[in-house]
DNA sequence: TTCCCTGGCGCG
DNA sequence: AAAGCGCGCCAGGGAA
């Protein structure tokens, strides 16, 4: 067995006659072995303690899901389906040919959520499902490596998909240990705001109370709230000639009206979006446990699908509570996307900006700018491309300071607006555009066209220039994010048990007596962690912070400085 | 009845 | 009614 005692690098599973079969492969990619696995976490358990190679499979929560009900975790792994996404668009690869015809690996996420197909799902959805035989996944494996290996920046691009793939396994992990969410805390603030729970079907007292109030300002007994047209025909009738029913537009209007109404719609929000009704669907033995979509959104962020994770209002944020000695670690990073561009673009004046605590600051101290509110209106405008109002008129002052790094967004608008692509700092890449667009941009070029053409094609440009200016910047962000995530995780894995901690069991076996991630939200974290450990954890996901930069931004002075709050609640007041 | 679009608003 | 990017979810309303 000569071949035996090599250290695997990868480990590749799949399914084949026998069930599931595992292939080592050496660094070289060259199999080891292969064997059939009967009682796969166990399997998995033990060769993660004494080898832990990266895990290759089809899709991270097909198979983490249920080694982590077992209480099995890993280090490592590679997601194919994800890989695939990021290699097949990546203008770093030299040559996607043979991963753009590999279609059955463009699937979408796979449902995590779904439970027994219903008949009429089976009528019409047929699977986009993604392959799972160990041929298929072993091809598509071979695929991305020789992509890879091929790639211009591959150190960077390597440093993305393990990034990407960490990301998955952390989604799995706050799927699976959930955020710690007090019922009764949520329950007291929605009878707080809208009265006692009504039953259902019924309309909570505040609420009633703010639409009677609105009703009685209009003069109008039955007129419905909810509904956008008859709500605004009665506004209309009694003077109030708003274009929408927008709460920023009712604002600007002076009128006995406008404040129930604001309240009502506030009210109905809450109790729409996150009340009595989100609460029982979704928080169960004390943990919220939402569905996250790692790479689901183009510039590479997560998405999220079911329970509304990344838009929970700031007021819920109460609710959020940790286990009985245990606390929460709460770290965001301060003004992330302009630190990313400051790197990026190697821009030394916006980095001595940056450095210390607040950025904006730093740009009213350099006199770009006169208060930080303007510093902050400033930079959203330009990375965001806006061209009138506060913040277009304020763009230009940062213009002048920061050439290079507005350089980099308006290289990127200009690419976008000529119909090209842009990639970000590890090598993620926008889509290029649709047939339509380029239908409308030649169109507008014809001899015949009209002025309506040649509007819309100009429109539809500078749309598209605003995308990808944003892109570069969102994008590297998401990549610095999911950097900082992969590198908590690791560290926080690290950490020693708590002897005396409770197993938390609500969390399951996986994470019993150690901090671990309990949540994240684009540019912050919240920890759950011991009390005992709670320093440590905090320390980490700073350590994690710089880690990230280094990865991304090589020795490029800046810092990326994190707030960070430990307490029972994740409240920040 | 179901499906899709729109307006509106929550998050970064 | 946003100006200025990226999302998901809900309710209403009209089309199918």
């Amino acid at each position: 067995m000569a071949g035996t005692d090599r250290t695997p690098t990868w480990v590749v599973v799949g399914r084949t006659a026998d069930g599931t079969t595992a292939v080592r492969l050496d660094d070289a990619g060259a199999e080891i072995d292969r064997r059939t696995i009967a009682d796969l976490t166990a399997w998995v358990a033990e060769v993660e303690s004494t080898a832990a190679p990266r895990w290759v499979w089809n899709d991270t929560p097909t198979w983490y899901d249920s080694l982590l009900v077992a209480g099995v975790r890993v280090a490592r792994c590679h997601d194919l389906r994800l890989s695939h996404a990021i290699l097949r668009d990546s203008a770093s690869v030299t040559d996607a040919t043979a991963l753009r015809a590999a279609h059955a690996w463009d699937a979408a996420a796979s449902d995590v959520t779904d439970v027994a197909p219903t008949l009429f799902d089976l009528d019409k959805t047929p699977g986009s499902a993604l392959p799972d035989s160990l041929e298929d996944v072993l091809a598509e494996f071979h695929r991305q490596r020789t992509a890879l290996d091929g790639a211009q920046d591959r150190g960077r691009l390597r440093l993305l998909i393990a990034a990407e793939s960490a990301g998955a396994l952390v989604a799995a992990e706050l799927r699976a240990a959930g955020l710690p969410w007090d019922a009764a805390a949520h329950d007291a603030l929605l009878t707080e705001m809208l009265g006692p729970q009504p039953a259902p079907g019924g309309v909570p007292r505040e609420l009633e109370r703010a639409a009677t109030r609105v009703r009685d300002a209009l003069g109008d007994p039955g007129v419905s709230l909810d509904s956008q047209p008859k709500l605004l025909r009665a506004l209309h009738r009694v003077g109030v000639l708003a274009q929408s029913t927008s709460k920023w537009e009712l604002s600007e209007y002076d009128h006995p009206a406008i404040a129930p109404l604001l309240e009502y719609k506030r009210l109905a929000r809450l109790m729409s979006a996150n009340g009595w009704g989100w609460l029982g669907e979704w928080v169960h033995d004390g943990r919220f446990r939402p569905v996250y979509v790692p790479g689901g959104v183009v510039t590479g962020r997560w998405a999220s699908s079911g329970g509304g994770a990344l838009q929970l209002p700031r007021q819920l944020r109460d609710a959020v509570r940790a286990d009985p000695g245990w606390v929460l670690v709460v770290a965001d990073v301060a003004q992330l996307e302009p630190r990313v561009l400051a790197a990026m673009a190697g821009d030394t004046a916006l980095a001595d900006a940056a450095r210390g605590r607040d950025l904006y600051a730093g740009i009213v101290d350099r006199g770009t700018l006169q208060t930080r509110a303007e510093a902050k209106i400033a930079m959203l405008g330009a990375m965001y491309g806006a061209t009138t109002g506060d913040s277009g008129r304020l763009v230009p002052a940062l213009r002048r300071s920061f050439p290079r790094a507005m350089a980099l967004v308006d290289e990127a608008a200009r690419i976008g607006e000529d119909g090209g692509i842009v990639t970000t700092r590890l090598g993620r890449t926008s889509p290029p555009p649709s047939p339509q667009w380029r239908a409308a941009q030649a169109r507008a070029g014809e001899p015949d066209a009209t002025e309506a053409d040649e509007t819309r094609a100009r429109r539809w440009a500078r749309d598209r220039g605003r995308f990808t200016r944003n892109f570069v910047v969102q994008g590297t962000a998401a990549e610095w994010a999911l950097a900082w995530l992969a590198d908590l995780r690791g560290r926080l894995a690290a950490l020693p048990p708590v002897p005396e901690a409770d197993a938390a069991p609500r969390s399951g076996p996986a994470f019993g007596r150690r901090a671990h991630l309990a949540f994240f939200l684009h540019d912050e974290v919240i920890i759950h962690a011991p009390a005992a450990q709670a320093d440590a954890a905090a320390r980490a996901a700073a350590d994690a912070a710089q880690t990230a930069a280094r990865l991304l931004f090589g020795a490029f002075p800046l810092d990326f400085p994190l707030d960070v709050r430990i307490a029972a609640t994740a409240q920040k007041d």
